[in-house]
DNA sequence: TTACCTGCAAACTGTTTGCCGCTGT
DNA sequence: ACAGCGGCAAACAGTTTGCAGGTAA
């Protein structure tokens, strides 16, 4: 565990949610200039194998990074608007157990949000309603 | 509706399952080669629009299309060794009606597939099992 | 003429790799 | 001396875009 590795897996779980490769990159950046984002990729993959950290494909297909200890979740994300509201994990694990039961599966069932349009955006199927919550997303 | 719009459509309607863009393109070049690769793009968005397709992303990152009367149906894929099953529709149901009713969210589950190990590669953690069904993938 | 569609080539993004020097043991 | 790690730049895959010519109404 080398001092970049350190920062980097600091950098990660200093911060509640997810973050983007690129911003670990750029948080790390600011403290120490020399890092590089090879570094944070390759150190990424590492913390991964080590179980440490754990990565989240969003709908714009970006990986996002996150602690382990981070409580599990799930994310519904609007395709339409892009507003995302994290997913309470008992919902999800009927189907977890369904899995493991019907196909021995063990999913991971946070690798992946949950995308689909939000209450508003359903409602007026056509244009993006009102809660205009984040950026038009990339519509994956 | 093009000449080529309407090849292309067809090349994904003709399969039963899923198909990336490139291979769409290679299915469409294979009759009529001056097809362009940009237009296949252009044109799976565009009849995505219509609803007359959908993709859906896989662990590889990359997207996989479909015509919208095939089976609405999920997938399973072993981070591991890479094998794929599909999934009955019937287990996603009562999640998509606990999203609908709790948070009013409209979910297309089939967006993503789900990942994690299978019943061999949970097994015996640690080394892929005899079951190399597929190419052992990027580990996403 | 007008609007849209297409082919081509070039750009762009996120991510990965090869190479080589540096570091600690 | 050795092994591993990190910096740099270049490569890569999939996808997107700008532009100019073409086609149909």
């Amino acid at each position: 565990m080398t001092l970049q590795r350190q920062i980097i897996l600091d950098a990660i779980e200093s911060l509640p949610g997810h973050i983007t490769a690129e911003a670990v990159y750029a948080r790390v950046r600011a403290r120490y200039p020399q890092v590089n984002l090879s570094t944070v990729y390759r150190t990424l993959e590492f913390l991964e194998e080590l179980d440490l950290v754990r990565h989240t494909h969003f709908d714009d297909g970006v990986a996002r990074w996150h602690g382990v200890d981070e409580q599990p979740h799930q994310h519904l994300v609007c395709r339409r608007c892009g507003s995302e509201q994290e997913l309470e994990l008992s919902l999800l694990s009927p189907l977890d157990h369904e899995l493991q039961q019907r196909y021995g599966f063990h999913a991971d069932l946070a690798h992946f949000a949950l995308v689909g349009l939000c209450a508003a955006c359903y409602a007026n199927t056509g244009a993006p309603s009102g809660g205009e919550a984040a950026a038009p997303s990339t519509s994956s």
